[in-house]
DNA sequence: GATGAATGAGGATTCATTCAT
DNA sequence: AATGAATGAATCCTCATTCAT
């Protein structure tokens, strides 16, 4: 008999040459996304993923894992590409920069992503706190590096609290990709960068 | 004997002289606060107002128009405080540190308030672009013209784009919020209004 | 000052006249008509009475009661007009025959009230049961001593048994009715009663 | 070792051999006609079949269409037994005959079901109209092509309208199941149909 | 590893009824 | 007699998760 695909691997042509875990998560994102996740349904994911609903449970504990793991996995995944943009700039404002930049590029070109970063992530607090204390934490530490970096250096004023700055840029960029999500009007939120560099590095006076 | 309240207005001490109207409202915030929105039970909310749980429905149409209506009406208050505050002041530099300083003063004094407000309002896009069309607009609003009136007076760089700062500074107060939420140890919110004056009039360099 | 109503007795004009009581039965026939006993609320027959809720508990057990008390006077009503036609008329045929047109033109003529009579009164076997131990069996006994007559006399054949032939006529009106009721197109229901009656006395041969 | 059944398949012995899907309808049928169907509990339905509650969910939309499904099943099997009872019977005098038999034969034999056939399909005018148009329409029909059939052979008055008396044999055979359902003393309903096929052909004179 | 049928806990909401006025 | 605000019991259905195959 001539060679055969088993009659499990049939899958939806997309999915090819994805791992199912990926497909999972990818999934995941979106059905998120467009549901929220308090709405949406692990058969919708599985579906979604090309996958039976009790698969999800071979890769994932559940659906805040899911949830869980897809902050932790993107963030994870955005800090080494930052780390690697940042790599070799010294010019503390330039570095600023580079963050910002970093950080409206990758959620404007990913709108699931967003959504899901912007709003899924923040239904209760217990989420909440349980991702800052490790990621958003590791993400403040690296503004606040740049900072401190900059007054240092003595490029930055050095009556500013490191940690201060590096919240409030993080507000800023946040408040950002929120308010471009919820625009009605598509427009290129990359494009933002170098205004929001320009009011971070030189204040409103 | 003392005036003494008649039988049926016999009610728990704390409740005294408030509106079930009110006291439904004030205990959906804790109780929202506390568990968040999906996982509050109106059961909880009517026992927290000390009211049956239909009566709940007397007043309100369901769980979601609690939650609505607890922003929109802590929101105009919000609005109409800082208007009052803000009346008879002219100079711009000052019209922003006092709107900062309201911010964080309001939020600062009533952690059942500032929960609901991070974290219970933003569960659902859907819920999002509702009141961001509304409330929020109205504030970014606010804050535009303050900075708009600014760059007219000369105080403010012209170069910079109003409405993308008045979104700045709204991301700045939202993070010092949800910052102080999520903290471990206690610390003044109000306190941080005066660097964050300070930063986002100077900017970094 | 001019006299003027007194505000409690500010009333649709449509009720002027009519007892509360009245009202609220009739208003009870209408609603259990229109939206079944179940779905039937408290609220819409106060409603339609033009009375509070808890007035109808002034004069009735309850929604039960509602129905129950309907069902008593229509049908009491309905037999002692009966009686009434029959009064005098002596050919067992004849009366066979009014039986038939009195019960075919009271419903034909009261369409809310052959639907509760044919549909509501009708959802559960206690009630059901409750019902035609008294009402139902008074009216099939009435029928079965119309057919004892016919059969004292020598008119109506004297192998049938009288009970079958009441509870048979009973069936057959009751359907005519049903059917009337759920016909789409509206048409005289009344004008029945004479192939009714001949069926009923000649059979099909 | 002898044939046993596999583990999973361990039921109540009086399921066995009977699907899941059967075991839920004809759970659904005791209880309705136990407790009617606006106070029967989905619960009770699932305990009754040996299932989980939410496994009803799977085989069908809800407790509505539980009853239909009843109906429609029930009524279509009804049919078709009486179809083939009927094949090969040409005098349209025996057709009726073995028509009013089948009927009282078939609800005689299964009290829950002819209870559920005669109180608790008929709660609401939606309810009715929704079945009248269809199972029960189809019955009268087959009952009218009867009629017709000895009218064309001369055996059945010519004068009788076939719509008419097509009812008329349902209302009555209805009234006999309603009648017996209802009566405090037990008897078989089957024994009825000779007489009722007397009435029906002969009538009362 | 994969499947998907089966499970069953959990809760918002309705509405008949009450009773202080 | 009349009101109508308040009560609170009662239940259908959903859907995350399991586990036999």
């Amino acid at each position: 008999m001539a060679a055969r695909r088993s009659p499990t691997t049939t899958e939806p042509a997309s999915f090819s040459g994805t791992s199912k875990r990926e497909r999972i998560l990818r999934a995941a994102v979106e059905v998120f996304a467009r549901s929220g996740y308090f709405n949406a349904k692990v058969t919708d994911i599985a579906k979604g993923a090309g996958v039976a609903d009790g698969t999800i449970y071979l890769y994932f504990d559940g659906k805040e894992d899911l949830l869980v793991t897809i902050f932790r996995e993107y963030t994870r995944n955005y800090l080494h590409e930052l780390e690697k943009r940042l790599a070799g700039v010294n010019r503390a404002e330039e570095r600023i920069r580079i963050t910002i930049t970093h950080h409206l590029e990758t959620l404007g070109s990913d709108r699931p992503l967003a959504v899901v970063s912007q709003v899924e992530l923040r239904h209760s607090l217990k989420f909440m706190s349980l991702l800052s204390q490790q990621e958003v934490a590791d993400y403040l530490n690296m503004l606040r590096k740049v900072v401190e970096h900059g007054q240092a250096e003595g490029v930055f004023r050095r009556n500013l609290h490191p940690q201060l700055v590096a919240k409030s840029v993080f507000g800023i960029l946040d408040e950002m990709v929120t308010s471009w999500i919820l625009s009605e009007k598509e427009y290129d939120l990359a494009a933002q960068a170098e205004p929001v560099a320009d009011f971070v590095l030189n204040g409103l006076l």
